[in-house]
RNA sequence: GCUGAAGUGGUGGAAUUGGUAGACACGUUGGACUUAAAAUCCAAUGUCCAUUAGGACGUACGGGUUCAAGUCCCGUCUUCAGUACCA
């Protein structure tokens, strides 16, 4: 009986679809265990090789934790709304419903040939209504919240209504807006409604705000920074404009510190957590206030009050250190202070850097630019007055758009004050800043600072702190980068938002009446007067009084209301999707408290990088509102992750070969394709090794750069080429006579992969020929002859990303169709250390498929089963538990790629020791079934079970069938292995070193010499040093 | 620049605690079986020197610690990823 693996694949899926084999229950004895890959966008192309490899190495895992006993919850669904569907709606004016559905299927089809342990009963959607309709719930939950700095956590904004009304909002502690007018309690009661709307919404966790964007008025979108190239839209190349708009924004800043301080909690990577804590960006130091000198006088006294600028600082023990202050070009101030002498300088500054793209300001490090506003500002503790610049190093966005400039401590600051001829006094006692800003701040006492003298960089921020209070000028202050998320995207495909407008003042629908579906559109584009598609449905108003959304018509602004015409970004339902797998069909809660008591959080996620600082710190923001407001009971949502490496494409090239006669001085081409064979067709390729081989191995081609490639010098080589180029006489005389050049030029050109064999070579060359290129194309295969095909012709590999444009897509259809899923399976993870970027290379296959028919020859033979009852030999026992311990050490510290190979080993010494026993074979056949399920649930079968091996228990590891009576110890000199000697594991040292040094090898070794020192490790390794 | 990861045969990679570097595979070469091919099986395969015995070199590079270094320490280089005028 053979392996055929498509039988017992299709098989096996069956069975388990038919048996719900892994389908997780919500009340069990076992303990839980939730294993989560990251939500799949159904794209139109469907899967490759790359996609399933956290997917196999998360089904590992399951399927290895239900050998251990854990009732574990393993789901998959779709993020199913998203740009790709609503593009290709753009283009066709196909619904992106439909779509989404085929594509779905198609990934549905994919995933289960790859025999993946899912629990699809509890598949969800976001794009379904039973689903949004729980995403647009937790929106108004946002929306009903505030977060009290003093609980340190998001109330319900009753409760925040209560403070105003008893004690105004004074002594509220919450975080907020800038700028909120203070009220008293008598001010608040006596505010109108829509008064009190505007101002619980600047302390609302989601809240509608102008928020300056990238809008592109062709393409009636906002653009992400990486999406406009040179300050036009990437897409079309259409300019762009810095554009406010009224968005939805959530106040994740709320939770900045917060989920900095999670992250010490969660099992991730460092690198991960880095990137994390990178954005939200935390500095201490102070925040300090200079008062703005009047324009006329540089005098304290007439200081004038309405003018401050606020500054923040990680620095304030250099205050005394300002030379000058900088501000952002946008910064509001700029064009009260500017001097009229100054004014149209700064002007013309200004108007220079709103045209640059903030990614070309960024971008740009070295140009130093700014200019003098003419103003001046005090110095809080010298009074002294400072020259106020503006300079577009200084960023509007970040703290308050304004710097106190110290260019002995900040090399970007001591750039600019070198540039212009500012002053750069010396506040570091000892130190030399002739050349260079001094940055270092443990080491360096403060000098010609006043009372800060002498102080070390602790100490002087303390009283820099101090000081500043007293003056009423600065506090301490704690800043962060991590900025409020905008939440409304001008889309039709996502989430529509649960929300009317009553004299533009946004209300919540009811919660009784979710979900508010998405309406239909008769195109998917942006409305002529700029408003997001949404604008153009019409029946999209909220009626107050039936609660429903009814025809635009009907819109009276008394009982019907327009809808707001935003979506949700793609970000909003993959937020919470790991709470819904829960309890993926409750009507009535997203999830039930029973549940999410039982499965609390994800035990184990995988995907990839990509998501680390865009839904991996949305989703912990998100869980930690909803475990303020008593909806959960987790702090965060993943405790522990891994990021898969991304499998990398190993293109195929040829060569297109050039072959020119230059003159001698290169600089005029006497021929270009003054050749037979040129003039006759339209391609020449050359072969990978023709190209090594004609240049004498000296030169390999670039695989990625055209060029020179060949200048032939050598008479010999000429004539050969001469003759296989058929060149014509004139010009061969000319090169021999060296008045020509023969100059050979290559262009990589690259090739389907899938046309390539395991030797590199090309396969199917009429295949090739359907491209346009390659028609009537001549191929100069290895061996040097020109051929139409034929011939052994090896192609040029490069490794590069996975993607249509390289043509080196391997699609995991055709591998299961002629290898198997179990051989996809192992393969992936052969390839290497699951985090790691590697490449794929089909060829390498055969090598677990082999393995795969091996294993089942050592259970079947020609004649059925050959496994029996025999006792099972020490070798036999020692092979299995030396495999027991490997393995299960391996998937514990998810090292895959090496169980894989342990298999390997265990297999071929198993095959060796001819091993029938059933004792062995048995569990061997569970260790494998989390790799190669459907060849382990066939051969489990056939040793007489009718039950699944998916929760068959994990073997037990016995050391005692590891203990070895004799050790093969190496024997060194001076470090160097020069030989092995076995002998037996209890002998002591002294022995050990009488049996080594009386060893005739040893002596030949010595050769008379006495050795100064023998080390010996007992059951490791004998060395003796000279 | 900063942060993180990494650098080992022709290729993917192994060596988890400092203790026989290159496991396991791919590829290559030779052989068996076959009319032939495929499949399968066997053997060799880091580089160099040597007929053999054997020897020298060898984990990006340069130092160091140690009886012993791919592994630890110092410095340098390169690659990949993320991030960036963050005050």
């Amino acid at each position: 009986m053979q392996y055929h693996f498509n039988e017992i694949e299709a098989k096996w899926q069956k069975y388990w679809a038919e048996n719900k084999t892994f389908q997780a229950v919500n009340q069990s004895n076992k303990p839980k265990y939730y294993v989560l890959d990251m939500f799949p966008y159904p794209s139109g192309a469907g899967l490759h090789v790359g996609h399933p490899l956290g997917y196999i190495a998360s089904d590992i895992y399951a399927r290895y934790k239900r050998h251990k006993g854990f009732n574990v919850l393993h789901p998959q669904g779709y993020d199913s709304f998203g740009l790709p569907a609503e593009q290709y709606a753009i283009q066709t004016g196909q619904h992106p419903a439909i779509t989404t559905e085929t594509n779905i299927k198609t990934y549905r089809r994919q995933l289960d040939q790859i025999g993946f342990s899912f629990d699809w009963s509890r598949e969800v959607r976001t794009s379904d209504p039973s689903y949004y309709k729980w995403t647009q719930w937790i929106f108004i939950q946002l929306f009903e919240s505030w977060y009290n700095n003093d609980s340190n956590k998001a109330e319900a904004i009753e409760t925040l209504v209560s403070k105003f009304a008893s004690e105004g909002n004074t002594h509220v502690n919450a975080v907020c807006d800038d700028n909120i007018e203070a009220f008293t309690a008598e001010q608040w009661n006596s505010f109108s409604s829509e008064k009190q709307q505007d101002i619980l919404l600047q302390y609302r966790l989601t809240y509608l705000a102008e928020t300056e964007v990238n809008w592109c008025p062709a393409l009636g979108t906002v653009l992400a920074n990486d999406e406009i190239v040179n300050g036009v839209s990437e897409r079309g190349g259409h300019p762009v404009i810095r554009k406010k708009m009224t968005q939805w924004s959530m106040r994740i800043s709320a939770y900045a510190e917060r989920l900095l301080q999670g992250l010490d909690t969660i099992d991730w990577t460092d690198s991960l957590k880095e990137s994390q804590r990178n954005w939200i960006g935390k500095s201490v130091g102070a925040s300090v206030t200079f008062k703005v000198l009047s324009n006329e006088e540089c005098h304290a006294e007439l200081v004038e009050a309405s003018h401050k600028i606020e500054v923040f600082t990680t620095r304030p023990d250099t205050i005394f250190g300002v030379s000058f202050m900088t501000l952002a070009p946008e910064h509001e101030l700029v064009s009260e202070i500017t001097t009229p002498e100054q004014k149209a300088e700064v002007e013309a500054y200004i108007q220079a850097t709103a045209k640059r793209s903030e990614r070309d300001r960024m971008a740009d490090v070295k140009t130093i630019s700014g200019v003098f506003t003419g103003a001046y500002a005090e110095h809080p503790f010298s009074k002294e007055p400072i020259p106020i610049w503006i300079g577009d190093y200084v960023l509007a966005g970040y703290g308050t758009g304004a710097v106190m400039s110290v260019p002995c401590g900040d090399q970007r600051d001591y750039d600019f004050a070198k540039h212009f001829n500012i002053p750069i006094p010396n506040i570091f006692e000892g130190v030399d800043i002739s050349e260079e800003a001094h940055a270092d701040k443990d080491h360096t006492i403060i000098a010609n600072s006043d009372f800060l003298n002498g102080m070390n960089y602790k100490k002087a921020t303390k009283r820099a702190i101090f000081e500043l209070e007293q003056l009423g000028q600065g506090e301490g202050k704690t800043n962060y980068r991590l900025r409020d998320a905008v939440f409304s995207r001008q889309r039709y495909w996502g989430e529509p938002f649960p929300v009317y407008y009553v004299n533009g003042k946004p209300q919540m629908i009811d919660k009784a009446h979710l979900p508010i579906r998405l309406p239909d559109v008769e195109k998917y584009l942006p409305t002529e007067t700029g408003e997001p598609p949404l604008g153009r449905a019409d029946v999209w108003a909220w009626c107050t009084e039936t609660h429903l959304v009814v025809s635009n018509d009907k819109i009276n602004n008394t009982t019907v209301f327009p809808l707001e015409l935003n979506t949700m970004p793609g970000w909003a339902g993959s937020s919470w999707y790991f709470f819904r797998y829960m309890d993926a069909h409750n009507d009535q809660k997203f999830a039930s408290e029973d549940a999410l008591n039982y499965w609390e959080n994800v035990d184990l996620y995988i995907g990839g990088s990509e998501h680390a600082t865009g839904h991996l710190l949305y989703s912990r923001f998100w869980v930690k509102f909803m475990k303020d407001r008593g909806f959960v009971n987790v702090e965060e949502p993943f405790k522990k992750l891994i990021n898969q490496g991304m499998i990398l494409g190993t293109s195929a090239i040829v060569y297109r070969i050039n072959i020119k006669t230059v003159d001698a001085s290169k600089n005029r081409i006497i021929s270009d394709g003054a050749f037979k064979y040129i003039s006759v067709k339209s391609n020449i390729f050359a072969s990978y090794n023709y190209l090594v081989s004609i240049s004498n191995n000296e030169i390999k081609p670039s695989s990625t750069n055209s060029g020179l490639f060949f200048e032939a010098k050598n008479k010999e080589l000429i004539f050969s080429l001469m003759k296989l180029f058929e060149v014509e006489n004139e010009y061969l005389e000319q090169v021999l006579d060296g008045n020509c050049v023969l100059e050979i030029t290559y262009d990589p050109i690259r090739i389907d992969v899938n046309n390539i064999n395991n030797s590199d070579e090309i396969i199917d060359f009429d295949k090739m020929k359907l491209w346009n290129e390659f028609e009537n194309a001549l191929f100069i295969n290895d061996s040097g002859h020109i051929e139409d095909e034929g011939g052994v012709f090896t192609v040029g590999r490069e490794v590069e990303k996975m993607s249509k444009r390289w043509l080196n897509v391997v699609n995991p259809d055709s591998i299961c169709e002629q290898y198997g899923a179990d051989s996809l399976r192992l393969y992936e993870m052969f390839l290497g250390p699951l985090e790691q970027a590697k490449p794929w290379n089909t060829a390498g296959i055969t090598g677990v498929h082999g393995f795969l028919k091996k294993l089942w020859k050592l259970y079947v033979g020609e004649n059925g089963l050959h496994v029996n009852d025999s006792e099972p030999t020490k070798d036999n026992l020692k092979t299995l538990h030396k495999t027991i311990k490997k393995v299960e050490e391996d998937i514990e510290n998810f090292s895959f790629n090496t169980s894989v190979s342990t298999f390997m080993i265990a297999v071929n010494e198993l095959t060796t020791q001819k091993c029938t026993s059933k004792k062995v074979l048995e569990p061997l056949l569970v260790l494998l079934s989390p790799y190669a399920p459907h060849i382990a649930e066939e051969l489990y079968s056939q040793l007489g079970y009718n039950e699944s091996i998916s929760t068959a228990p994990f073997p037990k590891f016995d050391a005692s069938h590891l203990v070895e009576s004799s050790k093969n110890y190496p024997i060194s000199f001076n470090g160097k292995m020069r030989f092995t000697l076995e002998l037996p594991m209890d002998m002591s040292k002294d022995e050990i070193e009488a049996a080594v040094m009386s060893h005739e090898k040893t002596k030949a070794q010595l050769q008379g010499r006495e050795p100064k020192k023998v080390i010996i490790v007992p059951g490791k390794i004998v060395n003796i040093v000279e």
